[in-house]
Parts: C-alpha cells; structure tokens; sequence
RNA sequence: GGCGAGGUAGCUCAGCUGGUUAGAGCGCGCGACUCAUAAUCGUGAGGUCGAGGGUUCGAGUCCCUCUCUCGCCA
C-alpha cells in the first residue's frame, strides 16, 4: 500500500471558477485521487481556497463587506460547489487560516536564517484618499503613447505598450477615482531566488518523467533573459498575513503582509495541518505527509495545476521549501494541463464568457460534466468545450453505452428469472472470452490511471462498456432464453456481475452512476477487480439485486440550443 | 519582438526513440438484432498528416524556411 499525497492549484477566493479552471486542476486530481482509494492507497487529497491579495479586498468592497467575511462566505461557496462536483479533498482549507499564518511565518523566518532574504527600498504610488498603496495594474491613467484615457499602471490594453505608474498622465485609482495620489518609498522583502537557482535546475533535471509542458515552462524562467529573479513576497496591505519572522516581528516591516503567491502554496502544507486539526489529530498526524524526517520518506507527492500555475510550483515555491533547509517535501510529480476553449474563444471569468460551475450545477448532475471535463481534459494540447459535443458525449457515451446496458441488463433479468442473480448454467466461450478481454483491458485501465493519462483512460473505460453490449449482443440472451433457458441464466449472471464491475472501474470519473450501479446490484464491494475470472462471480446466485432508474437522461437538441444561448452572453 | 505549445479524416482527438495499406470516438451510408433510454452490434465510405524544400533505402514522425492559431514574456 503506497501512500500519496495530492493537492489541486488552489482557487482564488473572489468569485465562482468556471470549468477551464475546474478541469485544469480540482477534476483531474480528484480522479486521481479518487483512483488511488480505490487501489487501497493511503491518500491525502488536499485543497483551499486562496484568499489574499488586492483582488479579494475590492471583490469585498464591492460587496459592501469587511474582506474576513466575505473570505468566510466565499469560502463556503466554493466548498459547497466543490462537494457539488464531487471532489473528494480530505480537507478544502484556507489560506487565511490560522496554520497557514504560522507556517508561512515560520518559511520567512528560516528564510531569513538562511541568508535568502534580502530588504529592497521602492518606490510606489500611494492613494491618499484610499489610504493604500496601490498595484500597478490598480492604477489608470492616460497613455503618454496613445493617448488611451484609461490605460493601466502596467501596461496600456490600446497599444500594449508596458508602461510604469509614473508614465501615466492624470493617473487617478482604478479603485475610489481618485488623484490624490503620491510616490512614496517603501520596503520589501526580496527571496533570493538567484542563488537558488542552481539548485532547482538540477532538481527540476532530474525530474525525466514529466510532462513535456511542466519541463518547459520551468526551464524557460530559469534561464531566460537574465535568468531567474528575486522575488518580492511581501506587500502594503491589510489583508493578508502579518510579516514576521517565525513569531517573532520583523522589525522595520511593521504593518506589511506576505505576498500572496508566497503563502499560497504553504497553504498545502497548512491545509494537512488544518485537516488533522478537524480530526482532533496531533501535528504528527499531518506531519507525516510532509516532513521527510517525520514519516513522509515513503509520501508520493502529486501536484495539479494549470499551465498557468506552473512557474510558481516548479520554482518559487519549491525555493521556500530547498531554501528553509529544512526536510520538507518537495513535489515528486507535477501534472499540468493546457486551457479549455469555450465555444470559439476563451472561457473568461472578467467577461463572464463560458459555463460556470454554479450555472453547470443548476442545469445537470454533476456526473454528465466531470465526464464530459476529463475524457477531453487538455492535457496534449488547449481544447475546446462546444455544447454540440457536449451533447453528443454525454448521450452516446454516458446514456447510450453505459447507462442503456444496465437498463438492458436488469430490466431483462427481472422480466425472466425475478428479482435475484439467477442460478442455472455455466459460462461457456463467450464468457471466458469476455473475461480473458475485460483482464486486459482493466490492465490497461489501471495502468494509464496511474500515469494520469486521462483522456486515453478515458477512452479505455468507454472501451470497457463497449465490450459489455459487444458481449450481449454475441450472447443474445433474448434468444436463448426461448431455447436454452439454463445458458441464458448464466449470461445474465454474468452481465450483473459486469455492472457491478463497471461501478468499480468507473467511480473515479462519475461517482454518483457508480454509486447507483453498486447500490441497485445490492453490494458495498469496491474492491479493485484484480482477479476478473473472480470479480465476475462476486455476486453469486440468489443474490437480490433492484433495477435502477435511468442512470443518464438524454440532453435534447431545444436543451443544446437553449444554453448555447444563454451562456453565450455575460454572466450578470 | 523573444520563447513555448499546436496546426492529422466533416467534428473532437491518438500517433513513443523515423519502417508494411495513417488510427479512435462521434457524424454519415449499408446491414443485423429487437432485451433496452428510437438504445445495441457489424460493416463501408471519408485524410496530398498547414505550405515548400532537405536528410534517408524509407518521414505526420528528423533538419531548414514560410504560414496560421493559442499562450507566456519583454
């Protein structure tokens, strides 16, 4: 039994995601972790919420609310869509929890031990008015190149061109309007990431197995340009967590925070901590995921995340951890994904383009999209969410395929043979040949599920239903029933024992039809069907089984039309 | 402008270190079956593998140029 721990990207905190981001990162790992259960796995699932940073204060100002408890509110939002979807964390935490102030401080202090921070002095436009600095990107103004009157601080959307805060003319906030601006000098703390950078160089070298996109993307920040830079982790906010060095303050950064892209991912580590808080655990408990020196030697450690993410989990963060100098776990394998594409462009949560994933939730059970989501997860390349393709999946794969078999089977059981497994005849060549077929096909089921190939495991599960109607259809029980009552007993006792598999084989990626399945063939056995010849004669004659309902309703062409339309436009 | 990822059947995508007639699902044509959610199964037709050069006995698969898309960065 392997122990694994996994953690999804985790999702800022001002506002609904839409399902790019769920299947770039929260869908993906929870597959993969639901998988690994299902093998007998000891694993440790863990997500949260990230809740820091300028966009959190103005979404809460927006909505006329102190940013804790918009946090708080926000929070249970996303938790509750999560269990909407079906994402199975042990712990959804959050990085403003108390853990995750002390850990984070703790990383800055040693840190700082270490010799890795430096203070740099800048220079920033401070709002009078708003009584705050402000970011770059908060700051508008006009153009000095196009003459665009509402350019931002970093860069001018008009003509692209980067711009610094102090290029702009009549710069006023993009927060209350105001002028009453000043350029002030304040001071930060620099992680020093340069002298690192040899060091996750050959770490991130000896990584042979990842895929091709992680790779990339860290090589390219580690040698482009001037190479990899310092990083500023801390900034002039209210909301966030207090500088300090481990418990003690940190003098001359009195009334700062971290930044949030540093306390993020030591939210992962805080979230255990969380979650065996939850559980009335000790910190052993958690810490044995984590701590190389405390039992986490054996831990597999599996990141998910979007391509977007990459950058700071193959360096910044993986700087905290070799920089603290302290045995903690660094990732073992990080699996990125591309974007998905709605409809002819992007998903877009600023414009409220694309599906959302309370809006998923409010038109179908959250099995039709978690299915539909990963067998076309973008993993090779960006992919595309059409409702034509959509419906057209979800139909065959799901209602057709799948979901048709099990009425097939049990509906036809019942009208012949009643309400339990039936007990005459044996299994002749069809049936060793379906079994000898279904052995090697979960073979390579489980095989690609461990690779997280989930597109082609995917495929490989539809293949596995396929063979279950290939079967019947071979078998003909409808036939033989008239003629050899005895065989059509044995093909039956077969076909019920194969849903009954397939619920197994198809949890990971729609929980809840597999709950049904497992449920109606009246069995709470979810071992991993090693041994087929065997998991084909678990449900044995005289065993009760129910016939369930319609597994996957049809999405209709007025339905496909009718939220084409309707998601088309903005979100309001 | 630099970098990265892509451009393979009508659609969504596989094709590893180059090797017989380029694959899958959907869609489409034909046939079979009738247990089932007008479902299922079989079978067939579809591709100058973005364009042009080159290396090679042989290239979607390697090299060069060009072009288009997407993203990141400056």
């Amino acid at each position: 039994m392997a122990r694994i721990l996994i953690t999804s990207a985790i999702p800022y905190i001002n506002g609904i995601k839409h399902l790019g981001n769920l299947v770039g990162s929260q869908l993906p790992a929870d597959l993969f972790a639901r998988f690994n259960r299902a093998l007998g796995h000891e694993v440790m699932f863990i997500c949260a919420t990230d809740e820091h940073g300028t966009p959190a204060e103005l979404a809460a100002a927006k909505a006329g609310k102190p940013v804790a408890d918009y946090c708080a509110e926000m929070h249970e939002v996303q938790k509750d869509l999560a269990a909407g979807f079906r994402l199975s964390f042990d712990h959804f935490g959050r990085s403003s929890s108390a853990r995750n102030h002390r850990l984070t401080q703790h990383f800055a202090g040693k840190l700082d031990e270490a010799g890795l921070i430096s203070e740099v002095s800048e220079k920033q436009v401070f709002s009078i008015d708003d009584n705050r600095f402000l970011p770059d990107r908060y700051i508008t103004g006009t153009c000095p190149n196009c003459g665009n009157t509402s350019a931002r601080g970093d860069q001018c959307e008009e003509c692209t061109k980067q711009l610094d805060p102090t290029d702009l003319i009549n710069p006023r906030s993009s927060i209350s309007g105001s002028t009453n601006l000043e350029v002030r000098e304040t001071k930060h703390l620099f992680l020093r990431q340069r002298s690192l950078r040899e060091k996750l160089e050959a770490w991130i070298d000896s990584k042979h197995d990842w895929p091709i996109l992680t790779t990339s993307i860290a090589k390219k920040w580690l040698n482009d340009g001037d190479g990899l830079q310092d990083r500023g982790i801390t900034r002039d906010l209210h909301w966030g967590i207090p500088v300090q060095k481990g418990d003690q303050p940190w003098p001359g950064m009195e009334g700062k925070v971290f930044y949030v892209w540093f306390d993020a991912p030591i939210e992962y580590i805080a979230g255990t901590a969380e979650w065996a808080d939850a559980h009335g655990l000790g910190d052993d408990a958690w810490e044995r995921w984590w701590r190389t020196d405390k039992g986490a030697a054996d831990v597999t450690y599996y990141q998910f995340m979007g391509k977007d993410n990459v950058p700071f989990h193959t360096l910044s963060f993986p700087a905290t951890i070799l920089g603290s100098g302290e045995p903690w776990k660094l990732v073992d394998y990080l699996k990125s994904f591309n974007y998905l594409n709605y409809d002819g462009g992007q998903f877009s949560t600023s414009q409220g383009r694309g599906v959302f994933m309370d809006q998923a939730l409010s038109i179908l059970p959250s099995d039709y999209w978690r299915w539909w989501l990963l067998s076309h997860a973008p993993e090779s390349s960006d992919s595309e969410f059409t409702w034509e393709n959509f419906q057209t999946s979800v139909n065959k794969d799901l209602a057709d395929v799948l979901g048709n078999l099990v009425s097939r089977v049990t509906k036809f059981a019942v009208s012949k043979f009643g309400n339990d497994v039936p007990a005459d005849g044996t299994f002749g060549p069809l049936e060793t040949a379906l079994i000898a077929d279904l052995g090697s096909r979960i073979t390579d089921y489980t095989r690609l599920m461990e690779e997280m190939e989930v597109r082609k495991a995917a495929a490989e599960l539809r293949a596995i239903w396929v063979i279950g109607n290939e079967y019947l259809q071979a078998s003909a029980p409808w036939s033989v029933v008239k003629t050899d009552p005895a065989q059509a007993q044995a093909i039956i006792r077969l076909a019920l024992n194969l849903i009954r598999v397939y619920a197994i084989l198809s949890r990971p990626f729609i929980p809840d039809a597999a709950q049904a399945m497992m449920t109606a063939m009246g069995s709470d056995d979810w071992s991993w069907p090693q041994e087929v010849p065997a998991a084909m004669r678990t449900l044995a004659p005289g065993h009760p089984f129910t016939v369930p309902e319609n597994l996957f309703r049809k999405i209709t062409d007025e339905e496909r039309v009718d939220w084409q339309t309707r998601f088309s436009g903005t979100r309001t």
